[in-house]
DNA sequence: TATTGACTTGAAGTGCACTTCATAGTTTAT
DNA sequence: ATAAACTATGAAGTGCACTTCAAGTCAATA
């Protein structure tokens, strides 16, 4: 069992975000002590991690709340649950490709300032000039 | 030479948002017509497409203000340009790590969900005993 | 006994990246 | 000549994901 603060530091969130999180109805409600405490279980933990590893693939919370909202009504909406999962990953992986293509275009971009910076008559270099070599030489 | 319009059309934003890039100096200031109509250039469609990789590659606008602000110094600035492209490199490669996790996430979740499905006697399964499967079955 | 500190709540505030609105000017078609 | 189609501007509005605030409860400590 976790006090807030513990929850916030063993997630990284802040106790803030858990609470909202819960009011938002990403998590299960929440156990309370005695004094109206919330006690977070390692499985509550665990729950928060999911979430965040869905956060970070940058899923909308309506859409998060949606799919934690079949859970909990159990094995008659694993179906539905699939389709989402899946349209998540095909989610995933389109942000992969753009995500590599930046990539791919930094790097590229590196290279140049680099090939540039080694070579002093570039030091007064105009921007359209540079902009010009960037676009059109073979990098 | 295109039109606001067809600048729109070639990169898939919208006009206001090409305006609000200006705005915001992202884009260097863009020609006008007798009308005052913007006139944008091939250069200048090439420009927006930087940008439009920056922002997928979730750059905040006002980094891409300021870099945008050290290449049209041009090439004096190209050191501090060279070590703000490598800053964005490592961001890149952050995100790219934390999406291959929710990749892998997402996947082990197909397949645990395929199993599910795959066996009739899961389709009553309560949400409790599901994420306790899935946390420590081995899948 | 009073204050400190961890927690509670609902409501309001924030920052970002656009998007929409209200108003107006110019050219082309009916 | 009037409407449709495109553009312009500054200002206000929107949606999302939190974050901060104001006011209060409760238990332990100085």
């Amino acid at each position: 069992m976790y006090s807030a603060k513990e929850a916030a530091k063993i997630t990284g969130l802040s106790t803030a975000t858990l609470r909202y999180y819960e009011k938002e109805k990403l998590l299960p409600p929440i156990a309370r002590n005695s004094q109206k405490y919330r006690q977070y279980t390692d499985e509550d933990i665990e729950w928060i991690k999911m979430i965040q590893c869905m956060r970070t693939a940058n899923i909308p919370i309506h859409s998060i709340k949606e799919y934690v909202s079949l859970l909990i009504q159990g094995g008659k909406t694993l179906e539905q649950r699939f389709i989402m999962v899946q349209n998540h990953m095909e989610d995933i992986k389109k942000q992969m490709t753009n995500l590599q293509n930046a990539f791919d275009l930094t790097q590229k971009k590196l290279s140049f300032y680099e090939k540039l910076l080694a070579d002093s008559s570039y030091k007064n270099i105009s921007y359209k000039e540079e902009w010009k070599l960037f676009n059109h030489g073979e990098n």
